[in-house]
DNA sequence: TCGTTATGTAGCGATATAGCAAATCATTTC
DNA sequence: GAAATGATTTGCTATATCGCTACATAACGA
């Protein structure tokens, strides 16, 4: 057989393929970012919203905004002046709360040791 | 009722949980690092077999090793001279795997948009 | 103890990027 | 068309970090 052809994942990632992953991970490795991610993970917001509720700059915001596009992580639509950004990739949402619920649960753990370390 | 009780994630999240949340993705933000995981889901390494798989520099592979290990990815062992790595937290597994399918189905996706664009 | 081997750490130069301010673009309204 | 509004883009500075070289540490054996 010339050709591998099992349906689980190459062993050995490419040089291009880690470059990729890198940079969806990279978009996801910012705080302000983040922030912006989680505000749009309760519904749609214009940019002026995502502006007041951050309470950053409108060219930060948006620059940030540019970079999730990017990433295909967030969509947006024009509606007359304002531009209406939305989740474009649920992974969004699986990645954060995987992340989320596994610190969560570091931080019980570390907690109830710590609270076990004064008993 | 004076408190919330329901079983969600909260859904403000304050800055020091972004800090935190961000400074695990970072950690999945690069190439090398990435590689490194890559080659420890395959089993345990030493650093050593880890410098010679990725054919970087023994002081890189230690300080991205360094790096993982504060994120909490990547555990240690001494056995004698030689200090063997494992993944630590199987949420990199998840997270990894979750964005490369989620890759390769983009892939597929341009590369059908693609060939049908030239029929 | 000395030397060798396997890792870790420090300092350095180059590059990337967050955030600020100002300029620009695009769309609506007068 | 001009003004106003919402958003993006462009320079800029400060900071972070990648990978390198050189040095330091730790464990083992002669």
């Amino acid at each position: 057989m010339s050709k591998k052809n099992s349906d689980a994942p190459p062993k050995q990632l490419s040089d291009a393929a880690l470059e990729l992953i890198a940079t969806r991970f990279r978009a996801l490795s910012e705080p302000m970012r983040l922030r912006l991610l989680n505000l749009l993970m309760q519904g749609e917001h214009s940019v002026g919203q995502l502006v007041e509720a951050t309470g950053s700059s409108q060219a930060n915001v948006s620059k940030h905004l540019t970079l999730l596009r990017e990433a295909g992580m967030v969509g947006t639509r024009k509606e007359g002046l304002t531009s209406i950004c939305f989740i474009a990739d649920p992974i969004v949402n699986e990645l954060c709360e995987m992340m989320c619920s596994r610190l969560r649960e570091e931080m019980e753990d570390k907690a109830k040791s710590l609270a076990s370390g004064l008993g």
